[in-house]
DNA sequence: ACTTTTTATGTATGCGATTTCATAATAAAA
DNA sequence: TTTTATTATGAAATCGCATACATAAAAAGT
């Protein structure tokens, strides 16, 4: 590897001229600024990034923890957080959740000096928000958030959850299935509590939720499905607290011969890109805004990285939902399933 | 930031007993160990990964520059990477692909002083590879590759457009359209001219191809469709040479009215997870490999790293593709569209 | 022409770890 | 007990760059 003292070397000047140059520090004369130069390119010179940023204490790196790719969601805010930080002139290290157990990751990232980290992995009791708040790293939450607060930007959940509630309750369905991951998380916990209290306040006396809590792997929601779909009393609809979830669901329902939406009805939750394809044209639930919560995530942990830590003030935002009525979902008819 | 120093100062020993500690050497006493180990806690210290590396000169992170994520190929093929280098102890810098212009990405990657280079991005000439040889920085190309070889992992993209040509000739299409990107790529060219080669054997003296080279875009596919539809020799079969182009392609065609596989076939490459879902069915070429090429191709990258610029043997993996017919070919019918 | 300011450059130091080398302390061999 | 081998520890150099500081040279004021 070539270094800086070598260039200078070459250009017959001393390496803090070359550092100089390097950062175009005004300080050069035109003549050193062109030796130099050419040797650079000479030697085929490359400044290390990694002595750049021991000395700068910035690595123009950010660190990503994000939900699984299977999601089509953290496909989506991946791919916004990846491009838009590289636009501003950071890398991004990527990491996906790894079921639970995402203190590796953690200590991992904390250890790696990144300028900011933005996750979505957090649980609402998760020690790694005052571990966040001490190290003095500004990050951002995105999708999902903490109990105690922090800086976040989420989905007002409990309100995607009561529109859920309404819209199927309005088509006539009364009995109904809830498939959601994890309690401990707040997306699956404020939609399933805006869910089934949209139920309750719609006084459905012979409403049924069937709850079904799952990991969120394809096989445990077919699984889910499977138990649903054997009761005596089947649910004449849906609420999938994801749209991946939903997808999946609709693919094992597809499967057992059902159809959507004359024999069920499934609405999700998030808005997803890919949801709006012909082959599915599911019925969501999604925030308001062009842009997605990752990307809004990542312009607010850049922001707050440039402002400095003196005046880095709080991120707390969380958008208002509305319904994307597609195909998925249908009046209910009596004696359907 | 708590530095190795303060932690000596804490336990009362030098900073190069902590040093030893931290890399678990066997020449320090248990009672210093404990000692430090103490110290470390109380401090709550965490070691400068950027530190280290400099001085060790591996980073333990590895670069991929990969394809867009709306190609569900690229993300099968992120996750298996990402995940897979993390289990070996690695962390990985994502870039995704700017059409085109990679040249950029590739500067900011080679002064990054990463352990290790996986890429998809490639053109057949590009003169990227010339860099990364020259760099000394192991690297392999997955799924596209270049011309002058080098270390790639990838499907026989020939074999595969034959493949095609043969399965749509033999339902007894005649008139097909082909639906690719750019033909500077591996993949794309490969796979033209294995199936234009494929339909030429079949000796087809009546068989017509339309080729579309697109930018893989979802606008520009919808227009290969709509300028293909719209003639008046319309094609009752298209190629996509990717499942994600196939997918997109269905999309446009239901929007207009047609009905898969019933007035037309469709058929990709890849044979992409999405692909098999009950909405899709998609028929598709792909490898006969339980592991997806990013991760043949990391696997291959990761032991090239840990062996040593020594006895780094170059990496040229070609696999070999079969057919997985599903629902969206069927039998040509005469006055089907 | 002499002082003062500005500009260009080099020297030296430090970022936070790893690692070589020298040495002190201890254990093993004689 | 003396010599030798072994083990534990610290001092110091180093990795590649940025930057504070000192200083020489040039430009600007007076």
């Amino acid at each position: 590897m070539i270094s800086s003292k070598e260039v200078a070397r070459e250009a017959g000047v001393s390496q803090s001229t070359v550092s100089r140059v390097l950062n175009n520090s005004n300080r050069v004369s035109k003549e050193n600024v062109a030796k130099v130069t050419e040797a650079m390119r000479k030697l085929n010179y490359r400044p290390n990034a990694i002595a750049r940023s021991l000395v700068s204490k910035r690595s123009k790196t950010i660190a990503l923890i994000s939900g699984p790719l299977h999601n089509p969601f953290f496909v989506e805010t991946t791919s916004s957080i990846v491009n838009y930080a590289k636009e501003k002139g950071y890398n991004t290290n990527v990491f996906f959740e790894n079921n639970g157990d995402n203190m590796a990751v953690y200590e991992t990232v904390l250890s790696m000096q990144v300028d900011g980290i933005i996750l979505s992995s957090v649980f609402m009791d998760d020690p790694i928000l005052q571990e966040l708040q001490t190290s003095q790293i500004p990050y951002v939450m995105f999708n999902r958030k903490h109990n105690e607060g922090g800086n976040f930007v989420e989905l007002n959940n409990y309100q995607a959850g009561k529109m859920a509630a309404d819209h199927l309750y309005q088509l006539g369905h009364k009995h109904i299935g809830f498939i959601g991951g994890p309690m401990y998380t707040s997306t699956f916990y404020g939609r399933y509590l805006g869910f089934t209290e949209g139920i309750a306040e719609q006084t459905m006396e012979t409403g049924k939720v069937f709850l079904n809590e799952t990991d969120t792997s394809e096989e445990a929601i077919a699984d889910a499905i499977f138990k649903m779909m054997g009761r005596k009393e089947r649910p004449t609809a849906v609420f999938a607290a994801t749209d991946a979830i939903a997808i999946t669901a609709m693919d094992t329902l597809m499967e057992l011969g059902y159809r959507v939406p004359e024999d069920i009805s499934i609405c999700g939750v998030d808005n997803v890109r890919m949801a709006r394809h012909h082959a599915f044209e599911l019925t969501t639930i999604g925030a308001q805004s062009n842009k997605n919560l990752g990307r809004l995530g990542i312009e607010h942990l850049i922001n707050s990285i440039e402002a400095g830590k003196e005046n880095m003030s709080p991120i707390q935002v969380t958008l208002e939902p509305a319904l994307y009525q597609r195909k998925t979902t249908g009046p209910f008819k009596p004696g359907s399933v």
